[in-house]
DNA sequence: TATTGTTATACTCTATAACTATA
DNA sequence: TATAGTTATAGAGTATAACAATA
């Protein structure tokens, strides 16, 4: 094996190599990678799967409050619940309590792509986890978690 | 303290609270909200960071061969680094060896403002292992780095 | 006055196609 | 034929301003 072999030379990354910042862009680009084929076949992106899994944990929150909790802003959560609801994968009714709210929760159907969903997801993770070692990746989890729960600025 | 108090409850996550993908990339807009504005100070993106490290580090190299790694497209390299010569902070050259090449180095004022990010960033790091605690922080680094050397589709 | 949902709009990031000049 | 750099362009994702209806 010869210095400079036909395989190109990665460059140096220098402090980047341990630039937590850096490091999670590129590991979230990764890792959304494995999963984003998987969401695409059911015409599905990755803020398509965050919001029917809030709606199904919270049938009957607002729009503002499931588009907040996943950090989208309210303005950019209209088109995105507005072309779920042309599918008929989400119910948009009035609150019954405040005439000014839409209550949000999931058909039948969308109910059902939901658990296909999950399924994709559980065997992506399962991918995911096998790549790093079970010991890495639970180590992973808990700081994770941390930083993801920083509150940001409303 | 009552069950529903004025703060607005926040909405269950469901299986979103332990999903790698999910917490990666909540947790990567947290970090990037803490060090965007002392990079903004200076009129410097993350990505416009990462490219004067890795310049600075690899002088001589060609742009295609910084964008690739970093995982920047060559077409999208085009106007950041132009930019980037414009205001002076870096010096593109003809490649000695290859006429089709431009070859990448950083001029004094390039060297002095990366000194001054790195300065930056180092104190922002501070911060995020602050926020984590020592054990997290060192916790999280090896896995994210296994995540993030997953190689990209060329 | 504040909040919910809405429209319109702009700006950044990223992706694709096609070209040139070199190798 | 393949690669380095380029242009033009299109599509996401995200941001701000302003508004009507309701609290």
């Amino acid at each position: 094996m010869t210095q400079f072999s036909e395989v190109v030379m990665a460059l140096d990354l220098g402090p980047l190599d341990s630039h937590v910042g850096y490091l999670l862009r590129r590991a979230q680009l990764a890792v959304f990678a494995d999963i984003l084929p998987s969401l695409a076949e059911h015409d599905v992106s990755p803020a398509d799967y965050a919001v029917l899994t809030v709606i199904d944990r919270n049938p009957g929150a607002g729009q503002s409050q499931v588009a907040e909790t996943l950090g989208i802003q309210k303005t950019n959560f209209v088109p995105l619940i507005r072309r779920m609801e042309a599918r008929g994968l989400v119910l948009r009714a009035p609150s019954p309590t405040d005439r000014r709210s839409v209550a949000l929760s999931l058909t039948a159907a969308g109910e059902a792509l939901l658990a296909r969903l999950h399924a994709a997801a559980q065997a992506h993770i399962d991918r995911v986890r096998d790549h790093l070692g079970a010991d890495r990746y639970d180590a992973l989890l808990e700081p994770l978690q941390r930083l993801a729960s920083v509150s940001r600025p409303s």
